[in-house]
DNA sequence: TCTTTTGTACGAAGGTGTTCGTACAAGGGT
DNA sequence: ACCCTTGTACGAACACCTTCGTACAAAAGA
């Protein structure tokens, strides 16, 4: 699957398989935030499936399903377009939205100054 | 206009007047990367002022559109859902992806660096 | 055994996004 | 005066997303 992109609700399942590495439709449900459907959780799923995004195993009589996508390809998708499209281009402007009006703790900031000494060590 | 959203084709054409400042409806048919016709443009620009996301002037028998949603709050919802949905919540990890599989200037992470060293001055 | 529960499959309805055709108005050029 | 170009307005068509109702199958419980 290229170039990944889900739609709203497909997003927040996919995050949920995501999370859990694996999810029934009652988990999946169970683990949304909004009150969906089951059989509209267990319809997208089956969407999902057709796309290429997810397989499924029997798991008894139900089916347990596995995201085949990483989140990293949907992550990468979703966020060159939006450095593309909403910051001009410029990871510099997303690293200043992604930092400003949060409460960044020290540790996460040291690891991600780590980050950025890591970047600077492979590519000199 | 709050938590502003946008679709695939309206997202193309904010980008559009955000970078360029304004543009009248064949300026932004001629900046889009795919080819549109002209009423397809000047529509969706209608719905974006339905919806409070851009406002117009005549401009001789033309109409110039203005952005009126900054490119900021755009980025702000979008880049917090990425982070929720995709990335667990943890900005380290989209930090990671942004810089990942791109070759980043010198200067850009300089410029990075000193983005982190200014939110540990304001926040110590 | 009969009923209830738990599961998948599928179709349909309603909403939104995207595209363009067509209609119509105003100016410019000849 | 008459067309051609350039512009807005609007409706319709089509695709996709989201939701759920209904149908049906299988197992568990009474």
């Amino acid at each position: 699957m290229k170039d990944p992109t889900f739609s709203d609700r497909e997003l927040d399942i996919m995050s949920v398989l995501w999370r859990r590495g694996s999810g029934s439709v009652s988990e999946v449900m169970n683990a949304l935030d909004d009150e969906v459907g089951y059989t509209t959780v267990l319809k997208i799923l089956q969407i999902l499936e057709k796309k290429g995004a997810v397989r499924h195993e029997a798991e008894g009589r139900a089916y347990r399903y596995f995201p085949l996508v990483a989140s990293e390809a949907a992550g990468e998708t979703a966020l060159a377009r939006i450095r593309e499209k909403i910051f001009g281009g410029s990871a510099e402007l997303v690293l200043a939205q992604l930092i400003s009006g949060r409460e960044v703790s020290p540790e996460e900031l040291e690891r991600m100054r780590w980050i950025l000494d890591e970047l600077e060590e492979s590519e000199p």
